[in-house]
DNA sequence: CGGATTTGACCCGC
DNA sequence: GCGGGTCAAATCCG
């Protein structure tokens, strides 16, 4: 994966920047550098004494974790909501906390963090992202917007699923792209989120282990078909599922396909629809 | 107006 | 004590 990755991170830059505008979270990104947040207080320090201590602090550990490199880490089929960023010792770039925004309503016990990798220059390309998702999806996709549909492509994108900033001369806080934001549904609420070349690892089962090949293989790129197919086309899956699409079996969830590539099974939701 | 984001402070494990 | 993770008020935005 070194030229040919290069070629389609650029086609997958390019293929962002045409779909920015629909993108909410591009919008957060230039009303960040456009105009400076007030400071705000936080009242923490004066009433700390009966809002803080009153149990509610997290346990640290989370049972089960899988991470995985992304260019496209608002990919997920689920909605999440940004509850912290913090700047991480070492790392260049600010770590966000995210969580189901349906933690709240179903008790969705869904995490991640993503923090932009430090890969440097990467010819102006899609920058990395470092996922890591923490506890499993318990809330149902049947009220929610989400339909997971699997594009087979790396350079495909769902509507709004890449309307997120990457933009690699962002400095400081590139990372706030929003994941919630970017999963904009259409019609039926089909959405069609994208992987680009995803590196997988998981520590649930004690021992990272990297899945490299394995999910470069699986997402394999068809830059013919990503550059026939017209991008309204792609933005209107109200209709039929196209041939390159995945459609995952019932009760599909990131999840699965997380746990999946984390025990090197067979990803047989994907079914080959070519 | 309600939901999402920002961000400083706080909590807690190591 | 340090640093990562979380809280929650303030703010933004559609």
């Amino acid at each position: 994966m070194t030229l040919d990755l290069q070629g389609d991170e650029l086609l997958l830059a390019q293929l962002r920047e045409l779909l920015s505008p629909s993108s909410p979270a591009v919008k957060a990104v230039e009303s960040c550098d456009g105009r400076r947040r007030r400071r705000r207080g936080s009242k923490r320090a004066q009433d700390d004494d009966n809002t803080t201590n009153n149990g509610k602090r997290r346990s640290k550990k989370q049972k089960s974790t899988s991470s995985f490199v992304t260019s496209v880490p608002d990919f997920d089929g689920y909605r999440w909501r940004k509850y912290g960023q913090k700047q991480i010792e070492g790392a260049m770039y600010a770590r966000s906390y995210y969580r189901c925004t349906r933690s709240a309503e179903q008790g969705c016990p869904a995490k991640r963090t993503v923090q932009r990798n430090d890969d440097g220059d990467n010819g102006g390309a899609a920058p990395k992202y470092t996922v890591v998702c923490m506890g499993e999806h318990t809330c149902t996709a049947t009220d929610s917007l989400e339909a997971p549909v699997i594009l087979e492509t790396t350079a495909v994108v769902a509507p709004g699923i890449i309307g997120t900033n990457n933009r690699p001369d962002e400095d400081d806080n590139d990372d706030t792209f929003t994941s919630a934001g970017s999963t904009t549904t259409t019609g039926t609420g089909v959405e069609s989120p994208a992987i680009s070349d995803i590196t997988w690892s998981s520590s649930s089962c004690g021992g990272d282990y990297v899945v490299d090949d394995y999910g470069a293989g699986l997402f394999d790129v068809h830059d013919s078909w990503a550059s026939s197919a017209s991008l309204q086309e792609m933005e209107d899956f109200t209709g039929p599922i196209r041939s390159p699409v995945h459609v995952p079996a019932d009760g599909w969830t990131i999840d699965h396909f997380l746990l999946q590539l984390a025990n090197n099974e067979p990803v047989s939701h994907f079914s080959s629809a070519c």
